[in-house]
DNA sequence: GTAAAATTGGACAGAAAAAGTCTCATTTCT
DNA sequence: AGAAATGAGACTTTTTCTGTCCAATTTTAC
């Protein structure tokens, strides 16, 4: 029960490119270097995020990444799911068949409670405010130990 | 980013024992057909929820499992995280050194915000409430379709 | 006390998912 | 045409989860 690291590092890679300046387009390399990410992996990732219509990628000698769409717009929540698929907690909020009469269930009443909290704050936040708010997840190594 | 089966199992079977009258003691087997569950699978199941408090396990010749607090005092949450560990969601929550400065880092207060609320939320019910719900989640086979 | 019936506890195997790697193809710039 | 970048998918490795098996232990019954 957890977030996967492909997801993870999707967030380091948005979050990236929203502290750039707007339409900035920034080479896989660079990302993967200082995010940390595996560049093939990478790769893998930022298709996914494509596909969601989140970044753009530019092939060819000078491609890379961009964001094409405003950090305000853009949620932690739709990262996160792009790469992980939406989240559901418990296969049977899913998956009806998996429990008989799921909809009569208490259970499962509160698992989609809990499905819908969780989504739903991570959906009231977006790159805007985590690129405000000065985040980490970024490589900090350059900075010397505090005094 | 799912509760596993065994979390899934362990409610089953908790709430199984909850709508016994109390203290009643279930063997094994019956747990595990009634619940669908492999039986030593469910084993090992027991064996956590024991060591969490939350059932008692008699050995020998008419042994079997008991519900040792009141279901109104065993919440969801005590279960599943009782098989699964505790709820953290992304790894920099709990540890820190994957990311640096987590303190600092809005994604990672998001995430600890997330995490406190879905942990709020199934903390908040209790086997009581999900037997008095009527819950599903036991076999419901000899059930007869709606007419 | 011994046998039977239940669970324990740990080792182990199989399956599934996730993480990461590799390679060849394609695109773009020069 | 060549260089430098990404695309796409196959593949491998690692990890986690699921489930099984068996010898040991406990309790009940005779």
């Amino acid at each position: 029960m957890r977030l996967t690291r492909a997801g993870e590092y999707a967030v380091r890679c948005v979050l990236h490119l929203a502290k750039q300046e707007p339409d900035a387009l920034v080479s896989r390399q660079t990302i993967a270097d200082q995010c940390r990410i595996p560049p093939h992996f990478l790769a893998k990732i930022a298709q996914q995020l494509a596909k969601a219509g989140i970044i753009e990628i530019m092939q060819g000698t000078r491609g890379g990444y961009r964001l094409i769409r405003r950090p305000a717009e853009v949620s932690l929540l739709e990262v996160i799911e792009a790469i992980i698929g939406e989240i559901f907690l418990n296969d049977c909020v899913i998956r009806p068949e998996t429990c008989q009469a799921s909809p009569d269930c208490a259970v499962h009443r509160v698992w989609v409670r809990a499905r819908d909290e969780l989504r739903r704050v991570l959906g009231s936040v977006s790159f805007e405010d985590l690129v405000r708010e000065e985040s980490c997840c970024l490589v900090r190594f350059p900075l010397s130990p505090p005094a």
